[in-house]
DNA sequence: TTACAGCCATGTTTTATAACACAAAAGTAG
DNA sequence: CTACTTTTGTGTTATAAAACATGGCTGTAA
C-alpha cells in the first residue's frame, strides 16, 4: 500500500513545487514523502480527522465532498493529477471539514506537513505557491456558492459537465474522460439522482450529448456552455 | 476621503499583523498605508476591478457579495473590525470576483499589495498569517456551500442570524448589533425578500425573536441555533 | 439456472419556494 | 405638510424540484 522507493518514479512530476526547491530541500522531501494507492471509491481522508500530510495526486481522480443534511453529500471539488490537496485544514489548524475519496484507482504522494512547513520557513516561493492555490480555491468556492444556489437544474448539470470537460478533458471521440455514477453527477450538481438522470435525458433529446452507460459524449459543447452560463 | 496622518491613530489596532513586524517593516507600512472612509452603502471595490491594496476594516461593517443571475445578489461573507480583506484576488493574480460595500459608515486602512508582498518575502510569519486566513475563509466557504444548498429556508435564515450574532455580537438587551434591510438578510440567506420577511414573522410568533423595525432582539438563542443546525 | 443487489430510467404526487399582486408604513425630498 | 419613493408585510398563484413508486437492465453469486 505504501512505499518510499516508489517516490523516485514520480519525483519528476511533483513539478510545480519541485522546481521551487534547492537540492537540500529536495533531499528532505525524498526522505519523508511516501506513496499510497487507493482503490476505486476508497476513502482517502474523513471529516473530523487530524490532518498530517500534504497530498499530491499522481494518478487517478479524486473527489472532495461533504456529507450534508440527511445523507445527501455534496461534491465540493475534484482533483486531477498532478494536483496538491488536503492542505487547507492543517494550515487553518483545524480538523478536516471535508471527506476525500478516489473516483477510480489512484496514486497519492504524501508529505508530512511538518516537513512542508519546515521548508516554507526558508522558502518564500513555496509559501507563495500555497497562498496562490488557496486563493484560487477560495475564488472557485465563491463562484460555486452562487452557481449552485442561483442556477436551475439544467444550468447546474451543464456546469458540472463543463467542469468535468475542463478538468479531465475529452477523448478523441468527444467522450468526457471520466465515468461517473449518476449519483456522483447529482452530488456534483446539487440535485437528486432522479433529476440528474432526467436532465441528462433531456440533454440527449436536445442533441447536446449522447449517452452509452456512463459514457457521456459531447455533441454540442457550445450549447452546453451556454446553458451552463445562463443558468 | 483619505489621509496618511490618520494611520497613526489606528496603527496600534492593526494588531495581529503589526505584532509580527520589526521596526523597519512597521516604518514601511506607516509610510505606505492610507485611510479611506466609506459612506453607508458605498461600494469599496467592484467585480472585475484590478486589486491593488490590502484592506483592513478599522471601523464599521462591510459585506462581500456577488451579483448573481437575474440581479439577485448573494452575500458571501461579512467583515468586522479589525479584519483584513480584499487579498484573495491579488494573491490569485486575478481581478476581483466579488463586490464589497459598506453596510454602514466605515473606515478602511489600505496598504499597497506590493508593500505587503515585499514584507512577506522576508517575514515568514506574515506569510503564515495569510495562509491561515485563506484557509479559514476556504473552510467557511465550503461549509457555506453545503448549508445554503441543503438547508431549508428556516434553517438558512436562522443560520444567518446566528452568523450575525457571532460576528457583531449582541447588545445588553440582546439586540443583534447590526441593522440590516430585509433584502440584505435575504441575500445573506439565499432567499427572496418576501420569504425573509415571512420567516422572520414566524420566528416572532414562535417567540424566538422580537422585531422593532430593523432591530432584531434574540429571545431564544438556543432554539435559533438548533434550527440553524438542523436545517 | 435462479435469486439478488445496484444502477438506470420514467411517471406521478407532493411540497418548498419563487413570483406576483397589492397594501400599509416609513423614510425622504420638495 | 404633501408628494413620492422605498421598505415592509401578507395573501395568492405558479412552478421547480424533491419524494415516492415502479420496472427494467446488468452483473454477480449461489
Amino acid at each position: 500500500m505504501q512505499g518510499k522507493e516508489e517516490i523516485y518514479n514520480y519525483s519528476g512530476s511533483l513539478n510545480e513545487v519541485w522546481r521551487l526547491l534547492n537540492d537540500q530541500e529536495r533531499m528532505l522531501l525524498r526522505h519523508n514523502a511516501f506513496i499510497q494507492h487507493f482503490k476505486k471509491n476508497q476513502q482517502i481522508y474523513c471529516e473530523g480527522e487530524e490532518p498530517k500530510e500534504l497530498m499530491c495526486l499522481l494518478k487517478g481522480k479524486v473527489k472532495i465532498y461533504k456529507e450534508g443534511i440527511g445523507g445527501r453529500s455534496q461534491i465540493i471539488r475534484i482533483i486531477k493529477p498532478i494536483q496538491y490537496f488536503a492542505y487547507r485544514a492543517y494550515f487553518a489548524r483545524e480538523k478536516y471539514l471535508t471527506d476525500a475519496a478516489a473516483f477510480e484507482p489512484s496514486t497519492v504522494c504524501l508529505i508530512p506537513m511538518k516537513v512542508v512547513t519546515e521548508i516554507m520557513k526558508h522558502n518564500y516561493n513555496v509559501c507563495k505557491f500555497f497562498i496562490r492555490q488557496l486563493s484560487l480555491d477560495l475564488g472557485i468556492a465563491d463562484e460555486r456558492t452562487v452557481n449552485l444556489t442561483q442556477k436551475h437544474i439544467r444550468g447546474r448539470l451543464a456546469e458540472s459537465l463543463v467542469f468535468l470537460i475542463d478538468s479531465y478533458g475529452l477523448e478523441e471521440d468527444n467522450t468526457i474522460n471520466i465515468y461517473l455514477a449518476r449519483e456522483d453527477l447529482a452530488n456534483l450538481s446539487n440535485m437528486t439522482t432522479s433529476n440528474a438522470i432526467r436532465t441528462l435525458s433531456t440533454f440527449v433529446s436536445e442533441k447536446i450529448i449522447t449517452l452509452d452507460g456512463r459514457k457521456i459524449k459531447v455533441i454540442d459543447e457550445e450549447k452546453l456552455r451556454k446553458i451552463s452560463k445562463l443558468g
